[in-house]
This record gives C-alpha cells, structure tokens and sequence, in this order.
DNA sequence: CTGAGATCCTGTCTGC
DNA sequence: TGCAGACAGGATCTCA
C-alpha cells in the first residue's frame, strides 16, 4: 500500500501521539508477518519512553530512549495503524501487534501479512535498512545521481525510479504519475536516461511527493492515515487508473504490466520506447 | 552485479 | 448465486 507521501503522513500522527509516552506492554497476536515478530525481543520495550519517531523510505522508526532501541515498522500493502481506546479496544481480524500505553493502545493491523516489525538497537547495520537509497527529498537526489546510477541499466526507468536501493519511498502510484508528468515512457531503459530527462524526472518526483503529502497521501482502496483519514492527493491522479489522458483526451491510457505491476501511460505523451 | 520470475497473504471484483 | 481467475499502494529470494 503505502508509498512514501502516505508513510510520512502516518508517521507524523505516530510521533504526535507516542513522543514521550510509556510503553506499558508489548503484545504480539500473530507473529507470522512478512518476517517473523521475533516475539521474546519485544520485552525490552516495556517500561520504556518513546523518545521520537521518524521515517526512512518506508520504514516507520519508533525510537526509545536508553540503549538507541528502535522500534522499525513496515506498512507492506495493506498495513494500517490505529489508536484503540483502552477500555473499548476489541480485537479485529488481522490485528497483529499491540503497544499499551497509559490511556490508550497502539495497534498494527495488516490484511495481508506484506508488513512486518521489528527491533534494533545497530539501525545502520539493519539488514533492511542499510542498504536502502536516497531520500528523494533529500538534496543528494538530483539528475546527477539518477544520471550515474542508471548509466548501464538495462530495467525499465519505472522499476529502477520504484528499486529502494536506489532511491527510497517511490511506489507504483507515484512512479507511474513522474513518468507522465515527465513524459517517459515508463518501458524506457533506464540507460537511455538523457540530462534533461532526468532533470524533469526528478523534479517531477520531487513535486508529486510533496504536493502528496500535503494532501495527506493517496487513497487508491482501502489506504487509511493512523487517524483512519483517507488521503486527498487522488483527486489529482493525472494517469493511475485512469481511462483517457488528461491532455489527449480522445486517446484510452494503456495499461501493461512491468514486473507484474500495472503501468498506466499516454502513449501520445510519453512515445520513447526504447 | 544484473534481471526475470516466483513467492508471501487475504479480500474484492469481474466474467462466465 | 457460484466459482475461477485476475488483481491490489511491496519487496525479497532464488536462479540463470
């Protein structure tokens, strides 16, 4: 589910709420997610303050104060988070991580079992961390650098612009929605990538991000904030499922599959296919 | 180091 | 109404 606009957002409600707040007790309902909840680690929360919370890609990261434990979160695809009044709290299906606070309880709720949790006190050296790309808010993330990353890149630009290693938080939806605005066909090698391209890709990304967040993320189904808000930046899909493009407006958008996602563009605005 | 394809899991929608 | 199959905001692993 979430991309980055949509993790920021979540992430935001989370620190607003659990900054300086003690974890009572740690509950974990069903640790067979993505990857297993390693169930006798989580102990060491309890009785612990929170002391911030942060986003990296698309990680949530739930800092504790002592030691640097941190607490790492991954939506996946359908995960959501919620705040259960602690006297009302009744257990939903595919509710499967718990953190009680004094007046309230910290719920992780995921349909589809792609999110996953986890704990670290080393969080540069987390296996799925570590590795991870750019920010692409960040200054680090230019023409430049998407330039010298894609120079031998046979993939596709969508799937190298949405590879994590490379820059971080950018999913379908928003892949899909820079390639247009940028007119790349999303099928291009990511080697054919001109200068000027990759100034307008990376521009375009940029803009989609931040105009998404301030809009509170995107809801395609079922996407939801941690205050149960949807996100409002649908209204400003140009192409993700869409029938016809808003520039050409006779013309269908297509819909073909890139490493089995589905990839909506123009092929009157976005022709160089490579 | 690349890239293609399978895989994890559940729910919903479409078409026969 | 039933049922099979496709599809969904992700990302890792295996293998060539």
């Amino acid at each position: 589910m979430p991309e980055l606009p949509e993790v920021e957002t979540i992430m935001s409600l989370v620190k607003r709420r659990l900054t300086n707040k003690k974890v009572i007790k740690c509950k974990v309902l069903n640790s067979k997610l993505r990857w297993p909840i390693e169930t006798r680690k989580f102990k060491v929360l309890e009785n612990r303050t929170i002391k911030s919370v942060k986003r990296r890609g698309k990680y949530i990261l739930i800092e504790f104060e002592l030691d640097k434990v941190i607490l790492i979160i991954h939506l996946g695809m359908t995960g959501v988070i919620s705040f259960a009044n602690n006297h009302v709290y009744k257990r939903h299906k595919h509710d499967h991580f718990l953190l009680f606070f004094n007046d309230f309880i910290f719920v992780f709720n995921d349909i589809r079992k792609f999110g996953s949790i986890h704990i670290t006190k080393d969080i540069s050296n987390m296996f799925l961390i570590k590795n991870l790309g750019v920010e692409p808010l960040s200054k680090k993330f230019d023409e430049n650098y998407l330039l010298q990353l894609s120079k031998n890149r046979l993939c596709s630009i969508k799937e190298f612009i949405m590879n994590q290693k490379i820059v971080v938080g950018i999913g379908n939806i928003y892949a899909t929605e820079a390639l247009f605005l940028s007119k790349i066909h999303p099928k291009m090698k990511a080697k054919y990538l001109t200068l000027s391209k990759a100034k307008s890709l990376v521009s375009n990304i940029k803009d989609v991000l931040v105009q998404a967040i301030d809009m509170g993320g995107t809801t395609i189904k079922d996407y939801v904030n941690a205050d149960g808000k949807p996100g409002y930046f649908t209204q400003k899909l140009n192409i993700y499922q869409k029938k016809t493009c808003p520039i050409h407006k006779n013309n269908t958008v297509k819909n073909i599959k890139i490493s089995g996602r589905s990839s909506f563009f123009c092929n009157l605005c976005q022709r160089e296919e490579l």
